[in-house]
RNA sequence: GCGCCUAUAGCUCAAUUGGAUAGAGCAACGGACUUCGGAUCCGUUGGCUGCGGGUUCGAAUCCUGCUAGGCGCGCCA
């Protein structure tokens, strides 16, 4: 791992002339002329050392000994500028070649991790929203099993409380209308199409059969029928999108075995709960919150809060090491209630991280268009996927960092499907394996870089190089961040190297470079692939 | 009212978390190849980083006061 080594240079040179300071070392690609890789580690030292950054750079450099670079350079303010030798080239290749993807995989290292993503009630169909949460979630989980996490993708069923119960009368209200009987429609209803075609198809299957019971036995009966016909047409979007989580946890679960009764037993025995009007309150203010949070209401029944709890209790107990929750910005109150109820329950306050991404809104023909599930209007995740396909809306929603608002045109997305980035990336892909499929034509074996003698590099192949090398602190800063934004504009970034680089140089004439261009050409579809595997997207070899 | 997010080229977005000349794509204009995929490449035009102050060697980024949009502020989930 060449970064990691580089690092480690500039690190135990710091470490020997100014003892005791401990820093991170930052590592960068510079504007063109500044070298294959660059620090700022002096101007950061400056700060510390109260010494002029120029000075530190001077000192860090007399100070390096190795054979990594083939020279380093001082600029302006005091950045420290490395060229990397041509056999550091080469034995980046050489080791790529031979562990191919794994060359970017660090070892494992037991630490459990879960991801919680998308969640979303099963009240209704996704929407593009649960689109943009679902990308996140599924692509830092293939990250962070680079990096050697083991990870698992969890979606948490809310197949308790109102919701749910609100959701099963509306379907009955419209069984009975199928039945000939009017009622009222429920308070919070749901009044999508979808909410008729269930009732429908209960009273296809069913006959009048459930107007005849008593209400509550109907309602219940019908809110198992409807929630398995939404969890299952869930799923299968899920699938369309290329998600696929390794559990389906149901909140109904925690009802059974007093787990929420264990929790409040656990909250009560801390000095962090107390009665008021009939209620038991969580006294969320010790850890930050603005107000204290009801756990247990006035009528006994426990609150989103204490389920929510015992939830992440549960998660402790299955053991992960991390676990990270992905909410869209509408949950944001309920993120300083979450971890006070984390650090209230005595567990580690850094056990739980919360990413939060910022609404998606729709815009069609110059119109917003208003997504509720209680008035039936969205645009689906399903109908997503079939305009534009699945690569293109994961990407689509991949590009855009999770804090900034996502503006989604509908028509733009129908019609300009051709300009999304994906098809860039995957048509350099083809481009290259194209390569290999020619000179098998044209007789031309590709032998290996172990072989290759000494390496001559060209502009274009050294900006290769260095953005191959940097995928390494690519995935290791995405996984300190969590910004799997990045990991698309690198991948853009690489691609529009190679095709700059493809443009100007032949590999297959290349006389004698062309088992070095080879190898190059090898090495970059190596990456690539690494690159499309972790994004989720298809590696097409013929457009 | 309070808390948080956002505001960067005509449009959609970046900027390695305080660093080099603020960069890409689209749009506009001008160029490039008789043999590895033109769904490509090269170049030009385009910026008071929403506005005003401050902090320092250095600010799109930090602090502060505004402006505009969004999300939240339940014994709902």
């Amino acid at each position: 791992m060449i970064i990691e080594k580089i690092k480690w240079v500039i690190a135990n040179s710091v470490e020997n002339l100014y003892p005791g300071i401990s820093i991170q070392i930052d590592l960068e690609i510079p504007p063109e002329g500044f070298g294959d890789f660059s620090t700022t580690i002096p101007l950061k030292l400056a700060k510390i050392l109260k010494k002029p950054p120029i000075k530190i750079a001077e000192e860090i450099l007399q100070n390096i000994k190795s054979d990594i670079f083939q020279s380093i350079q001082i600029s302006k303010p005091g950045y420290l500028n490395f060229l990397l030798s041509l056999d550091t080239y080469k034995e980046f290749l050489v080791s790529l070649e031979k562990d191919k993807e794994k060359y970017f995989y660090k070892k494992p290292n037991d630490k459990k991790v879960q991801i919680e993503f998308v969640s979303a009630n099963p009240t209704g169909p996704l929407h593009v929203g649960n689109g943009r949460g679902g990308i996140i979630g599924d692509v830092l989980a293939n990250l962070l099993k680079t990096q050697g996490f083991e990870v698992e993708k969890e979606y948490y069923v809310n197949d308790a409380g109102s919701k749910i119960d609100s959701f099963a009368e509306s379907i009955f209200y419209y069984y009975l209308l199928d039945c000939d009987i009017k009622t009222n429609f429920p308070e919070d209803g749901y009044k999508g199409d979808y909410i008729k075609d269930i009732a429908k198809k209960i009273f296809n299957e069913s006959g009048k059969r459930f107007s005849k019971m008593v209400k509550k036995n109907a309602i219940e009966q019908i809110k198992e029928v409807g929630k398995n016909f939404m969890i299952n047409d869930i799923k299968l979007s899920l699938e369309a999108f290329g998600i696929n989580f390794d559990s389906w946890f149901y909140e109904t679960t925690l009802y059974k075995n007093e787990e929420i009764q264990k929790t409040l037993n656990i909250f009560k025995n801390t000095p962090y709960t107390y009665t008021s009007d009939n209620a038991i309150w969580f006294k969320s203010t010790s850890f930050g919150d603005d107000k204290d949070r009801v756990l247990v209401r006035g009528s006994g029944e426990p609150t989103y809060t204490l389920t929510d709890a015992t939830y992440h209790r549960n998660k402790w107990e299955r053991g992960f090491h991390k676990v990270i929750d992905i909410w869209g910005a509408d949950h944001f109150g309920h993120i300083t209630p979450m971890k006070a109820l984390i650090q209230g329950m005595g567990l580690p306050k850094d056990f739980l991280d919360i990413i939060i991404y910022q609404i998606v809104h729709l815009f069609e023909d110059g119109k917003e268009v208003m997504m509720s599930k209680h008035t039936g209007s969205f645009v689906t995740l399903d109908e997503l996927i079939e305009e534009v396909g699945k690569d293109a809306a994961r990407i689509f929603f991949l590009l855009k960092s999770a804090d900034t608002h996502l503006n989604f045109d509908v028509n733009l997305a129908k019609s300009r499907t051709i300009e999304n980035p994906v098809y860039y990336m995957q048509y350099t892909f083809a481009r290259l394996t194209n390569i290999f499929k020619e000179g098998i034509k044209r007789g031309i074996k590709y032998e290996g870089i172990a072989r290759a003698e000494s390496l001559k590099l060209n502009k274009e192949e050294r900006n290769i190089l260095n953005s191959l090398i940097f995928v390494e602190e690519l995935l290791n800063k995405v996984s300190n961040d969590y910004s799997v934004s990045k990991i698309p504009f690198a991948t853009l970034e690489l691609a529009q190297k190679i095709n700059a680089f493809y443009q100007k140089h032949k590999v297959l004439q290349a006389g004698k470079l062309t088992q070095q261009r080879l190898a190059l050409v090898n090495t970059s579809l190596i990456t690539l692939s690494l690159l499309f595997d972790v994004m989720g997207i298809k590696k097409i070899e013929k457009m």
